[in-house]
DNA sequence: CGTTATACAAACAGTTCTGTATGTTAGATC
DNA sequence: GATCTAACATACAGAACTGTTTGTATAACG
């Protein structure tokens, strides 16, 4: 029975991808290895064989899916020249388009958001906040800009309005992601975002 | 050791509230009946006797305290002449003092906000949604009124500015039970909506 | 081409939790 | 004040899950 490497590759992906649906479905805590190796079509020794426990199946699926890190952090330098407000406004809606289309990362960041950080997965959580922050810290700088130039309205600082967009960001993605999504996240969060920020242009 | 009724009752309160701090520490299916038992001071005997099981538990301790719910529908009839935003933004400063201020409650949405709600506990899950779909439909008649009258700027439609609103609400909460209360949550808040708010009306 | 280590499956051992059944004591009832 | 029953504690049975160990066929390698 002995598989070639290739093989074991696509086995090891199996796993992921199973405990990915797995994990989506019953929770984390709630999901057992047993059910995960049957998503995949393995045993729970095939699951041992590549990973330690169920912990570190989790961080190894965390790992293994490209969040909204990279995709937005890396667009930063983008936004030297032009319309900040335009510029983030288009970041924003595409992030959400990504999203709505994007099954597997509305699956991890579904349990990522439901999963109970207590413990051994207080890393991943340290990271997420991380990550926010650093969310935060770039509109910071990006409406300091337009502040400075005159263009941001004069009823808001440049930390308070990051804040205020990231939570509202997070509230949109939050209530659609954990409460069944029941509208249309790109559409609707687009025309929200769309208003919200055409109220930010001093007058 | 029989106890009379009144002690009875105190046993039930003091199991409900062990189960409370328990469940936000180690989230409710990481929870076992023990660990409630021994944080109330009895056996899990006397758990089984008060509830039916752990599901049954947690609806009782989900029904035992009062949510976000009264409190803010409560004062929807008070908002009928005054100025309509003065209003909403006191509303939403009261209730984030509320919560910043009454740890149970904020252990409680930690709860509800970390639990997975696969099967058994969908009622609770669509109770939420309700809840929340009731204050967006109240802060969209409020913002109509609002419109009727001109006050509300022509760049928001009510549907959307409720939503919205919602979202931003949603986020800063879940921001701040979910990951750690690392700023304040009253101070902060009211900030933000404040400016918020300043740029609905119409100039 | 023989040996070895790999990639699993299958069986096992141990723990933990749940639910229930039984025991026990003292308040309630008459 | 004898009886009954509420309000638990204790003991038990069983399920579920985890982690490990053992078995094994075969790819990999010299």
């Amino acid at each position: 029975m002995r598989r070639t490497k290739a093989d074991a590759k696509v086995t090891r992906q199996q796993i992921l991808y199973a405990a990915e649906r797995v994990f989506f479905e019953k929770g984390v805590s709630n999901a057992s290895m047993e059910e995960v190796a049957l998503a995949a079509g393995v045993t729970r020794g095939a699951i041992y064989w590549h990973f330690a426990n169920k912990t570190d199946l989790f961080m190894e699926l965390y790992k293994s899916v490209p969040l909204p890190q990279e995709d937005m952090v890396a667009r930063e330098l983008e936004m030297e020249g032009a319309d900040v407000f335009a510029v983030i406004e288009r970041m924003a809606a595409e992030w959400l388009e990504v999203l709505a289309k994007d099954e597997q990362r509305q699956r991890i960041l579904s349990i990522l958001l439901r999963c109970d950080y207590g413990g051994e997965l207080a890393p991943v959580l340290q990271q997420q906040q991380q990550v926010f922050d650093e969310h935060v810290r770039i509109l910071e700088m990006a409406f300091a800009r337009a502040a400075e130039t005159g263009k941001l309205d004069r009823c808001w600082t440049p930390r308070a309005l990051a804040s205020s967009f990231c939570w509202m960001m997070k509230g949109l993605c939050v209530e659609w992601l954990l409460f069944g999504r029941r509208f249309d996240l790109a559409a609707e969060g687009r025309d929200g975002l769309s208003r919200f920020i055409r109220g930010l242009r001093a007058a």
